[in-house]
DNA sequence: GCTAAATGATACGGGAACGAAACGAATTTG
DNA sequence: CAAATTCGTTTCGTTCCCGTATCATTTAGC
């Protein structure tokens, strides 16, 4: 049985959730840091700097910050690529996993009590 | 019966829209903002800028600059309150409404495309 | 081997958003 | 009616993200 919402459904799932993570201390990430880490999370690997960014469609360079950015917040990591040492694979983290478990809370709760 | 989705199908259905709207040309805005928009849009108004500050738990500038951002793009207009002259109020477009309909009908599609 | 191509990182200048503080206008208070 | 308060805006300095162009390293092609 397929997933059916409300056009108002829709709508207020999306502001329970993003008052939710506006208010909370998580940590903040733009709208194009969240699509990396769940794509990084969620499509299967290997993950390069060039596929993600053909992938998303934005330029190298706001790849690399970006990992800078969540690297250091932990919830992503780099290796290098030892067969082609051009390469960095993005890979998932302890941190990454848990922070998404909750927030997949967060929608889930929201969602459960959505008005019909 | 109430919407239940599986951690999985949450973030899925996070990733597909995230992905839509990084990768459509709409209105590029940020967490903050399109909170923002949701708010005045869903919650009864009337809205002010103290208001929307003390309910997304910001600084008043944050939400005077969204204001000026969504507001040259027709999301959202300003009304002085005329009764009481101090006072803003911050009330919907057609344009705006466009949007958030826009929005609701990719969640609903990627929701009903999700897998079990 | 030597050159060309590919890959990710970096430098640079520009633009946008941030919080704190100060401000002007409008209203309320005493 | 003067002083204090309220409200939204503006200013200031800072930080972060952006795209373009360039760089260093590694690999591939001849």
């Amino acid at each position: 049985m397929a997933i059916d919402l409300k056009a108002e459904q829709a709508l207020k799932l999306w502001h329970e959730v993003s008052m939710a993570m506006v208010h909370g201390n998580e940590p903040d990430l733009t709208q194009r840091q969240f699509t990396i880490l769940l794509t990084v999370y969620l499509e299967p690997p290997p993950h390069t700097v060039r596929g993600l960014a053909a992938r998303l469609n934005v330029t190298k360079p706001v790849i690399t910050r970006a990992l800078d950015t969540m690297g250091a917040m932990k919830l992503l990591k780099r290796r290098r690529d030892e067969r082609d040492r051009r390469n960095v694979i993005i890979q998932r983290t302890v941190e990454g996993s848990l922070f998404l478990e909750t927030f997949a809370d967060t929608v889930r709760t929201k969602a459960r009590e959505l008005p019909r």
